[in-house]
DNA sequence: AGAATAGTGTCTCTGAGACACTATGTT
DNA sequence: AACATAGTGTCTCAGAGACACTATTCT
């Protein structure tokens, strides 16, 4: 415990797994490094935490973002922290990702050659331990998506269930029953019916829903990952 | 991102919610400060990483745990980092903090008054933000001690259906059904029959068994919590 | 009318819980 | 024989999955 402040620190990080749905199918956001080390390797936004100006290390993934991803106001979770003296040649470093699930026209980043969507399953070649970390992500918003609202992160706010359930699919990478998953998600109680319909083309209108806020988990589940 | 050196870097320590069971009681390790800030007050076991001797933020818990529980070879996972610039009155700091499940014989800690086990329903004051941390940590331990073999972590490597269901019962909270129980667990096949059998007093013997390894978490549950 | 998605009804199967019962050892 | 825990059998109920069906809108 508190000996002696005489031990060098090490290096403090943060790295954001941006998710985001296209089209019905999970990416990450990437960026190509810069500079060394990994230099032009992939990577996950992240930096580190300005000591002088992040409140925290969440505030520091929420700064990343807003600067790297033109996002703000999304689910952001604490994933897991990454440590140790092999994983960043410059040295002994720490790193606290995190996972941020963002709706596709909320992300605004400069699409191009240096920063790109990748489906998670064809990933580049990446630097740091950042596959790892990204494998981790992937495994928990698999694991926790099919027993919480957390697909539902990736909709605007208000959303038709139909809507609801390709989120669903697209991130536990299954096919879920219509009927039954209604059944269940209006047995959960965590949708409040706006009163509005969604008018989009050739066929019945489909209900616009919202979520009840305060509902994150739940004790049954809508669906088991199938990956 | 990798832009300059020039931040100074947090102060970077690990901490151990080390968890085990006494009398059927779900209770927590820990020590009284020597010095300060938060000096006499109690705290989790902890300490900085030792960037020159710890290869990451486990080994670094590992070190504590045996240097102040006596403890090794346990279950350790890791449960949350702690970050800012408030926890800590001597400055902005980053505490990795684990949960270590340990059977009590196999802890080795000077009891007195600097170091004692408390039921987690009646802790004293925290220094730091250790009461948040505990309550993480038994909230991981009590929703992920359902669908795991988390609380068997606490018996020792033979043990009898009877010992593992007190000890999924002091961990969830609850009483379970006996037959239900046993059924669940042996449909789950998690479990290696030994062959032997206890004899410890009037009664009939119960047979012996050992965790099958590799099995860690499953898809259905054991009980629930009444927390 | 036809296309397309929204939304309903219902059957079956499996697992969980409750609880009554039998078994087997020591004293 | 009494006792205490080990271990079994069985009934009931709720939720999940499968799937066939009906409803409503626009073109």
């Amino acid at each position: 415990m508190p000996q002696d402040d005489a031990f060098s620190h090490p290096i403090a990080t943060v790295d954001a797994v941006i998710f985001t749905l296209e089209g019905s199918v999970l990416k990450v956001l990437l960026h190509r490094r810069p500079q060394a080390p990994f230099e032009n390797a992939w990577a996950l936004p992240g930096g580190f935490i300005h000591v002088d100006e992040d409140a925290s290390a969440e505030a520091a993934v929420r700064r990343v973002l807003t600067q790297k991803a033109g996002a703000h106001g999304v689910h952001l979770e604490q994933l897991m922290t990454y440590s140790g003296r092999e994983r960043d040649p410059r040295g002994w470093s720490i790193s606290v990702a995190h996972l941020a699930l963002v709706p596709r026209d909320r992300l605004a980043f400069a699409a191009g050659p240096d920063a790109q969507l990748f489906a998670v399953g064809t990933l580049p070649d990446l630097a740091f331990d950042h596959a790892r970390i990204i494998a981790d992500a992937v495994g928990r918003l698999r694991g926790k998506g099919s027993y919480s609202t957390l697909p539902a992160s990736f909709l605007h706010d208000e959303f038709t269930l139909g809507e609801m359930q390709d989120a669903y699919e697209a991130v536990l990478g299954t096919r879920l029953d219509q009927s039954s998953f209604r059944r269940k998600v209006m047995a959960l109680e965590i949708l409040e019916d706006t009163g509005e319909k969604l008018r989009d083309g050739a066929r019945r209108p489909a209900s616009l829903y919202r979520l009840r806020d305060g509902v994150r988990t739940f004790d049954r589940t809508l669906g088991a990952s199938g990956a």
